[in-house]
RNA sequence: GGGCGGUUAGCUCAGUGGGAGAGCGCUUCCUUGACACGGAAGAGGUCAGAAGUUCAAUCCUUCUACCGCCCACCA
């Protein structure tokens, strides 16, 4: 017999496999005008990560449409690489600095970028090791890095020439400062988290007490009060607002206060319209350099904006006395100005109040508002024309919902802060002159030149600032095919067809990816936005390390296999869902499908009459009505997952499978082949249908598929390169179809009734078929039932349940009852039917078809109920 | 505060304007010429609640409840 072992061992397969793949090139294209361009960009993982849960929802995808279209005949290819990841690398080499007693700043930034460089190459393998035991095959040779000296070069171009349309500038603004990683952090990068705090509500003593006139005021008690949660801010307050329509504060604008707790500042009382009077007192302190709202405030009234905390969030008395409090951190400081507020007299209530504040999505910190000098995007024009592509189709959106996130964001953006104090990552190509003019260029002897002959200087300062991650990752769809140079790989791919990617990242990277692609390309850089769901436990819970429920996939794969894995993953990844509730099951399932698979190929090659040499199908007349059954459903499964895959829905592609593979082909036309009666085909189709099986299966399981795809009879080296299935050469037959459907049904039915009235394994069924039914059918019958063949006259037509009927063998009390239950089910079916059939407003408004379904629908089960009533009489037992 | 999803079998989820489904779990039986990581049979659901539209609603509309995601400058 065979010598394959029982059970499917993917351990022995998939690391051969993968490295013949690798060795033999297939992953590998180039470009190719001859046929179509099909090319997905892998999202640049941190070069430093490890596989975690989201590469099996996200990076499946690419990989099985890689493979999918490869099939189909494109020129496709899956562009890898990885992302420096500035803050996240920096956060940990800073640590690894700080453990031996060093910092960036004593090792210096040469000896420091050296040691940068060396600990990415040194990790960065490993997920890349980790891709390749998952299955996953991107053009490895195309592999890169968004510090790599090409994409270096594109960061510097793109951004002197975005600064010399104005589109880059540096200018003091209000930043987002990350105490932790000590850097600024974009917009984009902060996360709003309800958090337990208190709010004070504090007076401000008026200047001039005889002043307020009226009594309109409420809380003035000599004072006006305002709520705050943030009192170590108070030192840099510059006015107290109030909303303009607000009765109560009328004759307060204008006015006065002192600034507590010093009071030896005067500051104003304003009015702006950004004031919710609902809220607190309807009064609030201004302290722009340190607030978001305030700091609008103050540019719309031309207020001063002190800033009162440093960059390391301590109070700072550069710009204004801070009195006692400078050199504070802001947490004690606060501490102390509310102590000293309560001695004063100044602090009127204490209340819990929980709100949401801001912290940063790198390190989770706090995140402190503050006005420094930065470099930043201007947004608006390149945010103009990404919007339109979005409007006008060129780019769209999986499910659509994504999109409006898309649209929403790019409708209220605001400019983007691209410097970053981190020392790893790309270097602002900016120079400062030692009189302070700024010079932009790609190259420091380019700067030299400028400087030189702009302003005569022939020393230069470069900015220590570097990028944001994000802004090389922006570049990512045109960078990677070798832009700025005129490449044919940018000639032939760009744009791509599909970004995978999960929703979290539309702003960071999805929308200026499009902005800069359009800019810089003049067209969108992908047609497609397919936006994956985030993965959380079988609970609902958001996986993660402190948890302790987080799923490492490589876990998975030692446990079930790369396919298993996958396979068990994208059952469960539907494409309109915004989450998965990852159930381990799902993989264990998948690993016994592959050995469902493993099986029937073993029993295929074990046939003794051997398999053909080639893949050919049985002339059309030799074909038996199982023969045609299954290969109309492999007809169908084509159709089926090949419309799956091109509308993203990889679980309908999964499911298909399985369903075919699993309960048309294994336990149904598998164990037909064991009557005599499908001997003659059998070797030819069960090779022709395993064959175009596993090519449907390989973009979702690429080894087992091979593994199987190799063993019987095929074309070329690998199925990695073999055609994608076709419907046109695989012949359907409806009819004989329906007629092996209705054999099963019989045999279901015959099988529950066995069942039901408690044969014992060792007694035979006797079955009675008609005669007009084929001998192969009727041999089939006592196959699947393990019963004996008798014919009786045929009954007339209903070739439903005509088939074969059981005789003799059940105790008469036992098939009684149990016609007796049926006749009951089919005359509450048969009274439903009429009485619907009656309704006159039925017949009259509902569509033909469903009328005339609803009348076959009775007399099917008119004639059933005539049926069995007629077994009951038989019986000697009246219904 | 705004926007968007979800609520169907014990669990995780498909699904359809006209006869409620899958996988896992559970029960019973079965080592029948591939597979016990298997085969056969079965139990289990007022499709969240209410109202409406319709000849007909699990499906469409509105409202309610609960869960979740995203956005947001009520200090």
């Amino acid at each position: 017999m065979s010598e394959l072992p029982k059970h499917y061992d993917p351990k022995a397969v998939e690391p051969r496999l993968y490295a013949r793949w690798e060795q033999a090139g297939y992953f590998h294209e180039e470009p190719d005008p001859a046929r179509p361009p099909y090319i997905i960009c892998m999202p640049p993982p941190n070069v430093t990560a490890r596989a975690h849960i989201g590469h099996g929802s996200t990076f499946t995808p690419m990989d099985i449409l890689t493979r999918y279209h490869r099939m189909l005949g494109d020129n496709a290819d899956w562009l890898p690489g990885t992302d420096h990841a500035a803050i996240a690398t920096e956060a940990v080499l800073v640590r690894q600095l700080a453990a031996e007693g060093k910092s960036r700043e004593s090792l210096g930034r040469e000896k420091y970028l050296e040691l940068a460089w060396k600990w990415s190459i040194e990790t960065g393998g490993t997920i890349e090791t980790q891709f390749r035991a998952l299955g996953f095959g991107p053009d490895w040779q195309r592999s890169r890095f968004t510090m790599d000296e090409g994409l270096s070069a594109a960061v510097r171009k793109v951004f002197v020439q975005l600064y010399r349309e104005g589109l880059i500038y540096r200018g003091k603004r209000l930043i987002n400062w990350d105490p932790k990683a000590k850097t600024t952090i974009s917009d984009a990068e902060i996360e709003h988290e309800e958090r337990d705090a208190t709010l004070w509500r504090i007076r401000y003593p008026f200047a001039n007490p005889s002043m307020p006139q009226g009594g309109s005021i409420p809380h003035h008690d000599g004072g006006i009060e305002v709520a705050t949660t943030r009192p170590e801010t108070m030192l840099g307050d510059v006015a107290i607002a109030v909303h303009p329509a607000d009765e109560r504060y009328k004759n307060a604008i204008g006015k006065t206060v002192l600034l507590p707790p010093l009071l030896e500042r005067e500051i104003p009382i304003i009015a702006d319209e950004a004031v919710d009077f609902e809220f607190g007192t309807g009064a609030v302190k201004v302290t722009p350099a340190h607030d978001p709202t305030d700091y609008e405030i103050g540019l719309r009234h031309k207020l001063e904006m002190p800033s009162v905390l440093d960059l390391d969030s301590r109070i700072s008395g550069e710009d204004v006395d801070v009195g006692k409090y400078a050199g504070l951190d802001r947490f004690d400081a606060r501490k102390q100005i509310i102590e000293d507020l309560r001695a004063g007299g100044l602090l009127v209530e204490e209340q819990p109040y929980r709100h949401a504040i801001a912290l940063s999505s790198r390190s989770g910190e706090v995140i402190e508002p503050l006005l420094s000098l930065q470099w930043f995007v201007k947004m608006k024009p390149l945010a103009e024309p990404a919007l339109a592509a979005y409007r006008d189709g060129r780019v769209r959106f999986v499910p659509e919902r994504g999109g409006r996130t898309y649209e929403q964001w790019l409708e209220n953006i605001r400019d983007w802060n691209i410097s970053r104090q981190v020392w790893w990552g790309h270097q602002l190509p900016v120079w400062y002159t030692p009189s302070g003019e700024i010079v932009v260029a790609e190259t420091e002897d380019q700067a030299l030149r400028i400087a030189h002959d702009d302003f005569g200087a022939t020393e230069l300062t470069r900015d220590s600032d570097t990028l944001d991650t994000w802004f090389s990752s922006g570049l990512w769809p045109f960078s990677i095919l070798g832009w700025p140079e005129k490449t044919p790989e940018l000639e032939h791919w760009y744009p791509s067809q599909v970004l995978i990617t999960g929703g979290e990242i539309i702003f960071l990277w999805v929308a200026r990816m499009v902005m800069l692609g359009l800019k810089f390309m003049g067209d969108v850089p992908f047609r497609n936005v397919l936006i994956t769901p985030l993965v959380f436990d079988a609970e609902g819970r958001k996986m993660s390390k402190s948890l302790g429920n987080a799923i490492d996939p490589m876990d998975l794969v030692e446990k079930y296999g790369a396919d298993a894995f996958r396979m068990g993953m994208m059952r469960q990844l539907r494409v309109d869902s915004q989450e998965v509730r990852f159930q381990e099951s799902r993989c264990e399932e998948s690993r016994n499908f592959n050995n469902k698979i493993w099986n029937a190929l073993r029993y295929t090659l074990a046939l003794p009459e051997g398999l053909p040499s080639a893949m050919t199908l049985p002339a059309p007349a030799a074909l038996t009505v199982p023969d045609k059954w299954i290969l109309t459903g492999l007809h169908d499964a084509v159709t089926e997952v090949s419309a799956a895959l091109d509308g993203y829905d990889f679980s309908t592609a999964a499911e298909t499978l399985r369903r075919f593979i699993w309960d048309q082909f294994c336990d149904w036309y598998l164990e037909a082949t064991k009557d005599p009666s499908q001997h003659a085909t059998r070797a030819a189709i069960l090779s022709f249908v395993l064959n175009n099986a596993m090519r449907l299966l390989h973009p979702l399981e690429p080894f087992i598929s091979e593994e199987v795809w190799l063993t019987i009879p095929h074309d070329g080296q690998t199925i990695m390169t073999a055609t994608w299935p076709d419907t046109a050469e695989i012949p359907a037959d409806r009819e004989a179809a329906a007629t092996f459907d209705a054999l099963r049904r019989s045999v279901e039915r015959l099988r529950n009734l066995r069942a039901e009235i408690g044969l014992r394994p060792t007694d035979v069924l006797e079955l009675e078929v008609p005669k007009n039914v084929p001998a192969a059918l009727a041999s089939l019958a006592a196959l699947f039932t393990g019963g004996k063949v008798s014919t009786v006259e045929a009954s007339g037509g209903d070739t439903d349940h005509g088939i074969a009927s059981i005789a003799g063998v059940a105790p008469r009390d036992v098939l009684a009852e149990r016609y007796k239950k049926e006749v009951a089910r089919l005359r509450f079916e048969v009274d439903r039917g009429q009485s619907k059939l009656a309704n006159e407003r039925f017949v009259a408004n509902a569509k033909p078809d469903v009328v005339a379904k609803e009348r076959e629908k009775l007399e099917h089960y008119r004639s059933e109920l005539a049926r069995m009533e007629a077994a009951l009489e038989e019986l000697g037992v009246g219904a």
